[in-house]
DNA sequence: GCGGATCAG
DNA sequence: ATGGCTGATCCGC
């Protein structure tokens, strides 16, 4: 009888995640089982787990089934599979791949310090939503109910989700990965891929300034305020002394270096860091050496492969425990047993997933992120006391109604199937759907067809149904208001903004494109050597400046490119150090803040070198303010660029030594600095349709500007999840032939 | 098109 | 006593 002690594979605890390497499972898991056998949730586990068993079964019969020719025949296939894969495998890209640490606990932690050396997790008794390193070594992790963390851990501090905050953590971090590739993808608040092959390019120009970023004053505040008692006495000497900023180099480790320490400077948050050649190895990588390590991934075919080899199927991002028990039901462990067991894989698997498998093997994976797309589904779900009274559940679908009904309106849906889900107080789920031909979108809609669909529910189950959770979503998704706007439709419309934008109200236009070169935390300093900098202390307040906080171009980055030897240097961080305020175009350095600096340098761009004009400040203020956020240095580059075309007389495009100009832009390089290899890379950019791709990307942003104001935060600073181009989410090896 | 199942974060 | 929520995908029918 395989029951009790077999069903552990589903209970047992998933060690399968960073900071949870060698742990006493024997005694964890012997926890857990006191806390979880008899109960409902445990039974239901022990029929899926049963399920699992039943698959295996079949698919074992199905191999005994086969024939020795048939055997043959799969390997045949097989290997033409990997030959197509070999065919294209594409080693020349560079993915970084970023993921916070113990992300919502370490944003608890950061805002409550004492709790830092104590095991913590961050959710309810009922659910946690991730642990931090110290709660870990108990056992403790993400998806545990906390009743149960709590036995593993009596110390255990559970701290209620702040969701707000996580949003706003997430949106600084990023803006640094805006920085390093515009077309970032997203996974989720606290992950993302970034394609950084250009920026590795690029990065070959710029100075030692533009790849050295500050520490946070702030930080240093705040740790030697931890340790002395008289901060206003030590801090400005302290601060002088200290080593006051980080350099980087230039190969892709170095990047990822940087990001951390941005990320860390900005956030006082730790992430952990992948490079590969793909996402795959990309993001396997960053877990290597978490919490706060990076891990970079060779782009030589062969270590690709001794990597891939050893490495136990479940790090893969689409193989889960189900998947995990299938395949080594079937020997296959590592990834290497993929392809030695190949014709198991042929004979019992889809052809797609065949591919995922062959191609996880041998190390290749997507790396081209994936452009923003469309949400295919909107749903709202909530657990509750048990509850078999129909006409209280009536009550509760109708409040998920209007919650999903306002959801849609913010995420401007309407949609064509509405799906009924409903929990057991066993566990057991189920899901009616009805499609219609006419998208919905009111409650009352929504309402009268998932009653409708509970009804058929009741009826099913002998009118005894008794719930712990009911869901309703809705799919088949049309936008609510216009017409259908399809991608392009919409980057010819971003294209006709903008150059309205330009032609019509020039000088807003200039203002708004050129604000983001200077921001409160850009200050600028009269030396070249980052690492040898001195400054009288100032402060700025951060209140001030608050929505501008993190708009930052790297004017560094700027210079670098075109020749000019600017005074900025480059800091994330909240506080500014100096109060000297300089412009780069004509080096006036009288301006009382940031902002007359910012609007003196719109003039300045424009050639009018004038800090009057103060009527238009409201207006202008408004939109400089707001026209923000993912925005990439790219974008401005290319508006900076329309505005020195404009003007020839701009002072930047005047560089001494000229040898080279850009034929599309008219910037000039100086031979002395600049390869025709590099000039040839500019240009390129210049024509690149990376650059339509940024534009298209910042289409919110555009809109902002163009149209309304405020708001920067809420919709236009939400950059729209991207995925990656292959689909390996939710990806599963279900499909076998029986 | 529907329902169940898996996966990620 | 207490076992989450959102979105996506795949498979079989
Ligand atoms: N089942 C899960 C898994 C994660 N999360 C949330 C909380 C996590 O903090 C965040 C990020 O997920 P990660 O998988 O990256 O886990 P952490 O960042 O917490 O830890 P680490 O990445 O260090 O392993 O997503 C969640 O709500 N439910
Ligand atoms: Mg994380």
């Amino acid at each position: 009888m395989p029951g009790t002690s077999s069903v552990t594979s589903r209970m047992a605890l998933n060690d399968n995640k960073a900071g949870m390497e060698g742990l006493d499972k024997e005694k964890i898991n012997k926890i857990i089982m006191e806390n979880t056998i008899g109960s409902r949730y445990y039974k239901n586990e022990v029929k899926r787990e049963a399920h699992v068993r039943e698959r295996i079964k079949k698919m074992k019969e199905r191999l005994q089934s086969c024939t020795s020719e048939q055997k043959e025949n799969a390997i045949y296939k097989a290997d033409a599979m990997i030959a197509e894969i070999e065919k294209g495998r594409d080693l020349t890209r560079t993915i970084i791949h970023i993921d916070m640490d113990a992300f919502y606990a370490s944003v608890e932690e950061r805002d409550k310090p004492e709790l830092k050396k104590k095991p913590m997790a961050v959710g309810g008794m009922n659910m946690l939503s991730t642990s931090n390193y110290v709660a870990r070594r108990y056992g403790v992790r993400a998806a545990m109910p906390g009743f149960i963390a709590k036995k593993l851990c009596p110390d255990l501090v559970i701290v209620p989700l702040n969701f707000s905050k996580y949003k706003e953590v997430s949106k600084e971090v990023q803006k640094i990965f805006a920085y390093y590739d515009p077309n970032f993808s997203a996974m989720s608040l606290d992950e993302a891929y970034m394609d950084v092959t250009e920026h590795l390019q690029d990065r070959l120009l710029y100075s030692k300034k533009t790849r050295s970023f500050a520490y946070n004053v702030e930080n240093m505040y705040k740790r030697s305020s931890n340790q002395t008692e008289d901060i206003q006495q030590h801090s400005s000497d302290e601060l002088m002394a200290e080593k006051r900023f980080k350099s980087f180099g230039f190969t892709a480790a170095d990047v990822a270096e940087e990001i951390r320490f941005r990320i860390h400077q900005k956030t006082r948050l730790t992430a952990s860091a992948g490079v590969g050649p793909n996402t795959l190895l990309a993001k396997i990588a960053s877990d290597f050496n978490k919490p706060n390590g990076q891990t970079i991934i060779s782009s030589l075919r062969d270590e690709v492969i001794n990597f891939m080899a050893n490495l136990p199927i479940r790090k893969v991002n689409g193989i889960g425990k189900v998947s995990e028990q299938l395949l080594s039901s079937l020997d296959i462990k590592y990834c290497k047993d993929l392809l030695k067991n190949r014709s198991s894989l042929m004979l019992l698997f889809s052809p797609v997933s065949c591919s995922f498998f062959l191609r996880t093997a041998l190390g290749c994976s997507s790396n081209r992120l994936e452009a923003e797309s469309e949400r295919k589904s909107i749903s709202t779900e909530r657990t509750f006391n048990a509850c078999s009274c129909l006409d209280e559940q009536l009550e509760k679908l109708k409040e998920l109604c209007q919650t999903l009904s306002n959801d849609m309106k913010k995420a401007n849906v309407q949609g064509k199937t509405i799906t009924l889900k409903t929990k057991t107080v066993d566990f057991e789920l189920h899901t009616r759907s009805r499609s219609t031909l006419i998208p919905v979108s009111s409650v009352e809609e929504l309402f009268e067809i998932s009653h409708d669909l509970l009804k058929q529910e009741v009826a099913l189950s002998n009118n005894n149904l008794s719930l712990r959770l009911m869901g309703i979503g809705l799919s088949k998704l049309e936008p609510i208001s216009g017409t259908t706007q399809t991608s392009i439709k919409k980057f010819f419309g971003k294209i006709d903004n903008i150059g309205l934008k330009h032609k019509a109200t020039e000088q807003l236009a200039v203002c708004g494109s050129s604000h983001s070169l200077f921001e409160k935390n850009n200050i600028v300093e009269e030396l070249d050597d980052p690492d040898e900098v001195d400054d009288k202390g100032g402060h700025c307040n951060p209140d001030e400046l608050d929505v501008l906080s993190d708009d930052r171009f790297n004017l560094n980055l700027f210079n670098d490119k075109f020749g000019y030897n600017g005074h900025q240097v480059n800091t994330d961080s909240e506080l500014v150090l100096d109060t000297t305020l300089l412009c780069p175009v004509c080096g006036r350095n009288d301006f009382e803040n940031l902002q007359y600096l910012n609007e003196h340098l719109d003039l300045c761009l424009c050639g009018k070198n004038s800090i009057t004009q103060n009527e238009k400040n409201g207006n202008h203020k408004e939109i400089a303010l707001t026209s923000k956020s993912v925005s990439t240095a790219a974008v401005d580059e290319e508006s900076y660029l329309s505005a020195i075309e404009a003007n020839k007389t701009s002072d930047i495009s005047d560089t001494v030594g000229v040898d080279f100009t850009c034929p599309i832009c008219s910037v000039k390089f100086n031979a002395s600095q600049t390869t025709l290899k590099y000039f040839n890379t500019h240009v390129d950019s210049c024509l690149n349709r990376k650059v339509i791709k940024n534009i298209l990307q910042t289409d919110s942003k555009m809109s902002i500007v163009s149209t309304t104001k405020a708001k920067a935060s809420k919709d236009g600073g939400k950059p729209k999840k991207r995925r990656k181009i292959d689909s390996c989410k939710g990806h599963t090896i279900d499909k076998f032939f029986s």
